[in-house]
DNA sequence: ACGGTGATGTCCGAAAACCGCCAGACCTTC
DNA sequence: GAAGGTCTGGCGGTTTTCGGACATCACCGT
């Protein structure tokens, strides 16, 4: 007799610690195992909200991270220093790469971060790219914007992208 | 920096044990672990022909299934008795595990079988998933012939299908 | 006897749709 | 005029959809 068993384990089905952490930007959901950090999204945005089947809640591995981004949403720390380990194809993983580039408190738009992987012409697939970001916030996708400056879109909110940039900025936090 | 790293993993990229061995219907490629045998296939047939990218030769864990092989072609065993782990959708694993109940030396059509496995009208979706067997022989996919009688098609080759069924019916092997 | 037809699950390739864009052209409005 | 809106077409990667092809078979018409 043979049993049934899982089919090809896409990446929210790994075997993953979860937790979730209140901060000035909502509720975040982080999951990881020793490999890195794996999630890091808006409970009330367009990520994964929900821990997967397979995740079990334990701060264990994650403590790391929560700490360092209580640091941040206090103006403490500007960098992260964390194992990651985001999971997309090739060309996403270029633009996630590019990300960190980006110095704390600055900007740039798409079609500069296009250029700054060596794909000038790819400006909405990089948009597109930003949009699947794994990790919020640690890949700062919110530094990039429209052309024009304006703010574009964000997967947890445009308000709290907003709330980053004015963070980033020094400006009081609302 | 984020390294690139693999896709979703497939079940052929699995970190499997393999061998080959010799018989009479040509080379046959064994893979498995200790969950159990996952492939095997015939070198010259449709299945995987080559070990995996992370397979590593050893025959520590497949000796009892070359034993029970090369009793099989030598006449002296009728049934396997082995741990088995085929990977493959759940309609595909309910005709595998069908397969075994066709009796040694007797025959099915592929419409008997898809009747047998509760889905009459699915007869040709039967007939791919035993063309898409891992295990052949210990899977007596051979077994499973048209309507008629006449040997349709076999992973392995049409002759080895037949040489199969001859030494089942107890014919002199070629 | 022979040929067409419809049903089924899976895989694979092609095609299309979808985007967190952007430049340029063309309007307004002060 | 200049800043600031709106529309348009084209860009590239990813995802979704769709249509065949299969290790078939019974049925129905010629």
């Amino acid at each position: 007799m043979i049993e049934a068993r899982g089919r090809a384990p896409t990446a929210e089905s790994e075997k993953l610690s979860y937790t979730l952490m209140d901060g000035p930007v909502g509720t975040l959901l982080l999951a990881g195992d020793d490999r890195g950090l794996w999630v890091l999204s808006f409970v009330n945005g367009r990520g994964p909200s929900r821990p997967g089947e397979a995740w079990r809640e334990s701060r264990e591995l994650l403590d790391e991270a929560v700490r360092q981004l209580e640091a941040y949403f206090n103006c403490e720390l500007r960098t992260f220093e964390l194992l990651l380990h985001p999971v997309g194809t090739d060309f996403q993983l270029s633009v996630w790469n590019a990300l960190p580039s980006i110095p704390y408190g600055t900007t740039l738009s798409y079609g500069e971060l296009a250029l700054r992987i060596g794909k000038p012409a790819a400006v909405r697939a990089v948009g597109a790219a930003n949009g699947a970001n794994p990790l919020a916030i640690i890949l700062p996708c919110h530094r990039v914007v429209g052309s024009t400056g304006k703010l574009v879109g964000y997967g947890g909110g445009l308000p709290n992208k907003t709330r980053l940039l004015a963070l980033e900025r020094g400006d009081l936090f609302p």
